[in-house]
DNA sequence: ATAGCTCGCTACTAAATTGATAGCACATTA
DNA sequence: TAATGTGCTATCAATTTAGTAGCGAGCTAT
């Protein structure tokens, strides 16, 4: 299986591994924050129904992103299915001001899309 | 080159293209988050300084990695070099929290490696 | 003007990751 | 017994990333 970045050891950015390059290593990874989010907004969820919430996702990958995360200790696969630790979901938490950066990133996108004649200044 | 993310058009995990899983998409690449975070505190920075900061990104992914973020409007090119924008800026502050729950993470798993003994709980 | 520097960046090949699909072993239910 | 659902694994193609060399332009000193 593929290297699991952990803080304190080398990881991409950081030969030292320093905190965040060992998170951004590991969360930098194709779906790996894409699946935090939605486990974390609509877990608990089955393997499957992991899959199914994260819409084109392949089992592989979905895979390799769950070992990795349980690895970190942001998630866990309980009675229930797959959740969120405690941990798992402060970083959910971190990643909250992302998504709203994100919605003025697409309101800005719409806005130099939408009038192709003029434009505030 | 390789396909940009934006959002309202289809990316990975969202067909509608919503705007965090966009942005997901986009900061969920090799090296993304690094490159952001690496500019946004040590630039300016030119294309070879950057890659120095980076320690071992290779040319060629910095090169991806900055058309995606020059493309998305978080980074641009000027007399001084590469240097983040003010919705970049925007970015790069959004990340902040991540990087608080990364030190809680690894101080987390420094204590789980410390004492081999017991452990409290 | 020719040599040496740095600049942004491209070319090329190999390695690694990801995507897509099929299916296994196990458990539950009917 | 058969059908369904579970967590996954296997396989192989496609894409991405890594690693290294080097180009063409510009600037500087000789």
């Amino acid at each position: 299986m593929t290297k699991i970045p952990v803080p304190g050891q080398s990881v991409r950015g950081s030969k030292s591994g320093s905190p965040i390059m060992a998170m951004f290593d590991l969360l930098g990874r194709r779906w790996a924050m894409g699946v935090l989010w939605t486990l974390s907004e609509q877990g608990p969820l089955s393997f499957r129904g992991l899959q199914d919430a994260c819409e084109t996702i392949s089992p592989g990958v979905l895979n390799s992103r769950i070992k990795e995360l349980r690895a970190a200790g942001f998630v866990a696969l309980g009675e229930d299915g797959y959740h969120v630790t405690a941990l798992g979901s402060d970083v959910y938490e971190a990643l909250l001001p992302l998504s709203k950066v994100s919605k003025v990133w697409a309101e800005r996108l719409a806005d130099l899309e939408k009038p192709h004649k003029a434009q505030t200044g």
